[in-house]
DNA sequence: GGAGCCAACTTGTTCAGACAAGTAGACCCC
DNA sequence: GGGGTCTACTTGTCTGAACAAGTTGGCTCC
């Protein structure tokens, strides 16, 4: 009675795991347009008959398309679609490279200046150091297809400071390079996101003019086990980036504050 | 009052659902210092037998902190503390009026305008309308404390014009008031931000210099049906405000996206 | 002292069953 | 036809159990 080979009980040693087979499935179902938005889900129960797996393991692969934003739920009533497109993964979000990337569009990137000097007050803070703790200071100009589109100054944890000094000028993204070569990777980040207009420095940069509008995304970036890896203030020209967050009465991980946060 | 409020202890929550109580003890210990930055939660098992609940149950309060980004986990290590500060309710992010309040700022709101025309394509498009259906199209400025700080613009779909247009023009929370009066109330939002230059209605509104930045946010509002209620267009002042969205590998709610997005 | 291994601990995944609570459509009565 | 009730369905909450998989610190062995 079974569905056929895949079902079989002996695969789940290969690191198959069940609830993210099913949400990859109805993922693909959604992004592909097969429910409309708006449209109904099947029931748990339809689910789990179909996949013969509990209706707990269908609970959690809807959670997560949940948690994604992209279909709803409330007691009592089929969960529906909400939208059709999919969701950026962390990394892509973590780093203009591989979200450039992502977008089939050129990214070159260029240091333009490392210096070490001792942290301010809030990057230490930000950093989780001892204040004055020397941090390698970098700015960074990026552009898509040759255009000017973004000015990046990041402060590096003393930890880090040493691989990031020995990359190439025209490293394509710090944070890959620091995955591959010395094994950091980021897991969880803060965003700050506000406007502000272009300095002296930002203006030369960027080719605008001073007192254009700029977008500021402000981050910081730690390991799996909360250590603080960079603190960076990353500014976009007016035009050239969207950021999007989808909430709901159940999650929401956006949120606005005075001033400067 | 939103399902938002249950996590921080209204309605029909506090005693009755196990592991919003254990999250919300968790959360206050975690926002009052209890535990330091970095620092481990107990287990889940000691949890568990603490409040003498299930392992499941535990682990779907730590889940719900996990997703409000006070905590961070990884199989195998203990739960690790990520933050201190709160994270804002749907209905505070929702509503400009009850975040305010939350500050504890004066608001003060006028229409400017308010008049029904059709909806343009992208208006019907958010909205979830037939092309050309009369929407209700506002214009609306918010002070705080007695400074214009943002404009907002909204198109409201069909359905809900009637109410909206019997509001006074002073009315302090519109998604209050439809929430109060009409039983309409929103559950799931899309947000759209990025960075634009003062045009010379947002510059004389907000009593700044035209070609000033705006930190400009855009966003619509759905019932729980996924029924789209409105699609807006707020520019607040830069400096005002800032966005505050945190993320993790395996909770991505934000993204960045290409131009006009 | 250092490298490697092992064991205890901890989180991740899955199952099966039970009851509570909310929804939506069918039905009945007036 | 309109309105209320009732019922089948669906999601939410919770339990107890088992095994998989990753982490950590201590131990042994060289």
């Amino acid at each position: 009675m079974d569905i056929g080979a895949v079902s079989e009980g002996a695969e789940y040693a290969m690191g198959t795991i069940r609830y993210l087979e099913i949400a990859d499935a109805l993922r693909t179902a959604i992004l592909s347009g097969e429910y409309a938005v708006g449209a109904q889900l099947p029931s748990e129960s339809d689910l789990a008959t179909r996949w013969s797996a509990s209706r707990g393991t269908v609970r959690q692969a809807v959670a997560t398309l949940a948690a994604e934003g992209l279909i709803g739920s409330r007691q009592g009533a089929r969960r529906i679609v909400l939208r059709h497109e999919r969701r950026h993964s962390f990394g892509e979000l973590n780093s203009f490279a591989q979200w450039a990337e992502g977008l089939g569009q050129e990214v070159t990137s260029r240091f333009l200046s490392r210096v070490r000097r001792p942290a301010t007050a809030e990057e230490a803070e930000r950093l989780a150091l001892a204040p004055g703790t020397a941090i390698l200071s970098v700015l960074r100009l990026r552009l898509l297809d040759g255009e000017p589109t973004m000015v990046e100054r990041t402060a590096f944890a003393d930890w880090v400071a040493a691989p990031v000094e020995a990359m190439p000028v025209d490293v394509r993204s710090v944070m890959d390079s620091l995955a591959n070569d010395s094994g950091i990777v980021a897991h969880y980040g803060e965003h700050l996101i506000d406007a502000l207009s272009a300095g002296s420095e930002d203006a030369r940069l960027l080719e605008i003019r001073r007192g254009s509008p700029l977008l500021r995304q402000r981050h910081v970036s730690a390991t799996a086990t909360g250590r603080p890896i960079e603190w960076t203030d990353d500014r976009y020209r007016a035009g050239s980036v969207t950021f999007s967050v989808s909430n709901s009465a159940v999650a929401t991980p956006l949120e606005r504050r005075t001033g400067e946060g």
